[in-house]
RNA sequence: GGUGAGGUGGCUGAGUGGUCGAAAGCAGCGCUUUGCUAAAGCGCCGUAGUCCAAAAGGCUACCGAGGGUUCGAAUCCCUCCCUCACCGCCA
């Protein structure tokens, strides 16, 4: 209670972010609110452009078929559908009822506007309207509270994997499509750390000094790659694949990562400044560029390429794969979005595919296309290939892309329609193009010569402006 | 950071507390006229929820969001969010 006083003195915009500081330094949690976040009781925001992400009717219309295919997720979706369920009855019921009254209400204050016109008296019917204010108060405030409480419920549901998607438990049921190219002759293969420190290409102790572990730092040969990656990759796509490049704002608003669907669920992985969140992809600012836009179909699909860096927590993930640029809190990615009609989305789901994969096809590097099975799909996505790249260093293959359909789930959240008969919700699309630290993992240890130099593919030289890295 | 002005349908833009879901214009759709185009005339043209087995139709809500006043709010009051303009500071 104490607390809520000196919440409420505070803008909302800092409270709604999670987490509140008081003046000893404690943090709290402010109560889970039901508006798509971590909010006061009292909290409206969110609550303005948000849509349900699942089609309530689909709910109601096909409940079986709904519990079936997120029980391929994984269990303990359940409960929640019948909740949503059992909500949508209860607001219903609640609505009726309240409309009902407010029809009543409406005929009688049109009787006393005609009665006051013809200079009649109206007291008795005026106090009969009176009689019912309460009931009708009492009524519309548990109509609106069931409202948000299926919305929240359902801001919280996944998305549905597609039918064909194979059903599996974890990672290790995801199936390889395809392989390409094969792995590189290898000497004596080294670890990419000890390859980018004997050139002087990192600096992971000068960047934990300032940052903190999961930082990078790249100096010399090592930044200059860095940059050359970054228009290699912008330039690949935008001239040779038909993508406008997009350089968007770092730090987005709440409801953006609402409507791409890492809110409210994913809060804890995000950085948060002054009520703004830092990208943790350039998925969240690029797909949100159209929210709350209704696009002529003639201009569809809208493709954007968009380097950002990317800022995640990590938090579900202390302890694994420190070392190295393999996971890290900032890393640098070039993304890939599409906007376009549902009937096209499987297909240019394909094609984005294509798109991100000829990046490592062009610099010559073994990679193989898996499809995550259903226990491992990301929270909005219907379907999505992962794109794995071979670092000889690590003896694995790491993930630098993972492109996914997501069918109109964020388009719902972030209200993307496009005109027709009677606008529609838009697909969306997207994957790497791909992810930088990766890249630059497996092409050091895929280029590493016996001398400890490196050699990099020629499509890569214009940009770096040599052929090789030597100490 | 300071001050001011605003947020109304796909867009522009009116709106006196009661018949306003909201004038008008543009765009869109249909029809008529004309040899085609163009133009003109007429009509239609928001979203969501809910009732009905469904259609037809009815009802309710929505004028940035939330709350309040009132028998009745786009209109009055409060809070918040957002946008724009000017000033200051700054790359």
């Amino acid at each position: 209670m104490e607390f809520a006083g000196k919440l409420a003195e505070r803008a909302l915009d800092f409270v709604c972010g999670g987490r509140f500081f008081d003046a000893e330094g404690l943090v709290v949690i402010a109560e889970f609110c039901g508006h798509g976040g971590f909010c006061l009781p009292h909290c409206d925001k969110f609550v303005q452009s948000v849509q349900p992400m699942l089609d309530i009717r689909q709910f109601r219309d096909d409940p079986e078929s709904v519990r079936a295919r997120l029980a391929t997720r994984g269990p303990g979706h359940e409960p929640a559908v019948d909740a949503v369920l059992a909500l949508d009855a209860g607001r219903r019921a609640a609505e009726t009822s309240l409309q009902t009254l407010q029809a009543e209400r409406n005929r009688l204050s049109r009787e006393i506007g005609r009665l006051r016109a013809s200079k009649q008296d109206s007291a008795g019917i005026e106090a009969e309207v009176k009689a019912r204010a309460a009931e009708m108060h009492e009524l519309s405030e548990k109509s609106a509270k069931l409202s948000d409480d299926q919305r929240s419920l359902l801001l919280n549901i996944p998305n549905l994997p597609q039918p064909e998607v194979p059903v599996g438990g974890d990672a290790s049921a995801n199936p390889v499509l395809r392989v390409w190219g094969e792995k590189p002759e290898i000497a004596s293969p080294r670890d990419h750390v000890a390859i980018a420190e004997a050139l002087g290409l990192i600096d992971p102790d000068r960047a934990a000094k300032i940052s903190g572990s999961g930082f990078a730092c790249y100096t010399g040969a090592g930044a200059r790659l860095e940059r050359a990656l970054i228009n290699f990759l912008l330039d690949l796509h935008t001239r040779e694949h038909g993508y406008i490049e997009v350089s968007p704002p770092f730090l987005i608003r709440r409801e953006c990562m609402v409507g791409t669907g890492q809110l409210p669920k994913f809060e804890d992985d995000m950085y948060g400044v002054d009520g703004l969140f830092l990208v943790p992809t350039a998925e969240v600012p690029v797909t949100n560029l159209h929210r709350e836009e209704i696009l002529d179909p003639a201009r569809l699909p809208i493709k954007y390429a968009a380097y950002t860096p990317c800022f995640r927590r990590e938090a579900g993930s202390a302890g694994r794969e420190t070392r190295g640029l393999i996971r890290m809190h900032q890393f640098d990615k070039v993304e890939l979005v599409k906007i376009c009609l549902p009937e096209n989305s499987a297909a240019e789901l394909e094609s984005l595919t294509a798109d991100a994969e000829r990046v490592l096809q062009v610099l010559g590097l073994h990679y193989r296309v898996i499809e995550l099975c259903t226990g491992d799909l990301g929270f909005s996505s219907a379907k999505t290939y992962d794109i794995e790249v071979w670092a000889p260093g690590q003896n694995a293959y790491l993930e630098v892309s993972s492109c996914s359909n997501f069918e109109d789930y964020q388009a719902r959240r972030m209200n993307l329609r496009f005109k027709g008969e009677k606008n529609r919700f838009c697909h969306t699309i997207n994957g790497s193009g791909t992810a930088l630290a990766r890249l630059y993992v497996a092409l050091l240890e895929s280029g590493l010569q016996p001398d400890g130099s490196v050699v990099l593919p020629p499509a890569l030289h214009p940009y770096f402006g040599a052929g090789s890295i030597t100490r």
